[in-house]
DNA sequence: AATACGGGGAT
DNA sequence: ATCCCAGTATT
């Protein structure tokens, strides 16, 4: 037997038991891949049956706002992903007649949809003999054929692009594709791979060489850099200044406080003597302030502070406005910032 | 070809 | 601390 058929007995034995591999309905399909990149199955799970339960259909969920959406995605991370969500929902609507694409050529033109998800939606939706290539499937193919490409180089990709399509049972793609994730994800793991129960690993070349450690090579890059978020929390008891968060910079759209950025941490007095910190007010009285915390992301480290000033500022930034402290729990707020909050107000 | 984009879990 | 997760878009 050839790696695909022993990869989908094993599969077919041992496979998990998730909501989207009970239907071929290309929305549901396209609702669980999103939700699932760069994203383990555990974690996004819960977010999937809400989703799922907000926007039975494409059309419930291009009737969504962004705020509802980032709202529901909110501790899940790259929230573009909500926000070209949205983009795909109503152009299916429009342009679809809300029917949600199958094919690959037609999937691969929609915000959010890349190489991966045209080749997972179309073959587990239509059956399309595409072969889909992510992060198990690098690390399946890399050892098994001994491939010591970087997974993550341009060249490197097309290498094990190609190599998927040709191990591809072009007979029985959905299965193919299942069958070589799961295998990634739950016995050629990146560390200890259970090779002791492996159904191929006879046959495979990291094993025979013992370079399963070794295998996949990747490049490494991420030069993380850290920034200061000092936010200021300004509350009368009933309302908050709150910020909305413009497009560019991380947790785009989403919202916060009123901050000033630091290119080094400093102490609340100092901030408040920040000039920036003019457009709070002058003479400013700090009541209480948080400690540092530290918030890791894939590229940056941001260690954020509150302070709690007594003063109103006189004038509103861009962005800013007051809101009820109740209405706090309807916006999406991103984690570092939302864990305070919430111990503040008590809720 | 590089870099940005979150948050969490495993080791 | 480091790796990496059912990756994509932008620069």
């Amino acid at each position: 037997m050839d790696l695909s058929a022993r990869l989908i007995s094993w599969y077919q034995e041992n496979k998990r038991d998730l909501p989207w591999r009970n239907t071929t309905e290309a929305y549901i399909i396209w609702l669980s891949e999103i939700i699932l990149q760069q994203t383990r199955v555990e974690q996004g799970l819960p977010y999937f049956e809400r989703f799922a339960a907000h926007y039975p259909t494409v059309s419930h969920f291009a009737a969504a706002t962004e705020d509802e959406v980032l709202r529901l995605w909110q501790g899940l991370g790259y929230y573009s992903r909500g926000r070209n969500m949205l983009k795909t929902a109503r152009q299916v609507l429009n342009d679809y007649n809300g029917i949600f694409p199958t094919s690959y050529t037609e999937l691969i033109k929609l915000k959010g949809i890349g190489e991966y998800t045209a080749a997972a939606i179309s073959s587990f939706s239509a059956n399309e003999a595409k072969a889909v290539v992510d992060g198990n499937v690098y690390r399946v193919l890399a050892r098994y054929y001994g491939i010591d490409e970087p997974i993550n180089s341009p060249k490197g990709k097309k290498t094990f692009q190609q190599i998927a399509d040709e191990v591809l049972d072009v007979n029985r793609p959905a299965l193919h594709n299942q069958a070589m994730m799961e295998f990634g994800a739950m016995l050629c793991k990146p560390k200890n791979p259970a090779c002791g129960i492996c159904p191929v690993h006879l046959d495979c070349i990291a094993f025979k060489q013992n370079a399963t450690t070794s295998l996949p090579v990747k490049l490494k890059n991420v030069k993380v850099k850290k920034r200061y978020f000092n936010y200021l929390l300004i509350s009368d008891g009933e309302t908050v200044l709150m910020n909305k968060r413009g497009d560019k910079d991380i947790w785009a759209n989403m919202y916060d406080l009123p901050m000033i950025e630091t290119t080094e941490q400093l102490i609340p007095n100092e901030i408040l003597h920040l000039p920036e910190a003019a457009v709070f007010g002058k003479n400013l009285t700090l009541l209480s302030h948080s400690g540092i915390i530290k918030h890791v992301l894939t590229h940056q480290q941001l260690f954020i502070q509150f302070l709690i000033i007594k003063e109103k500022p006189a004038d509103l930034q861009p962005g800013w406005f007051y809101t009820d402290i109740d209405n706090i729990k309807k916006m999406a707020i991103p984690k570092g910032v939302i864990i305070f909050i919430k111990d503040f107000f008590n809720f």
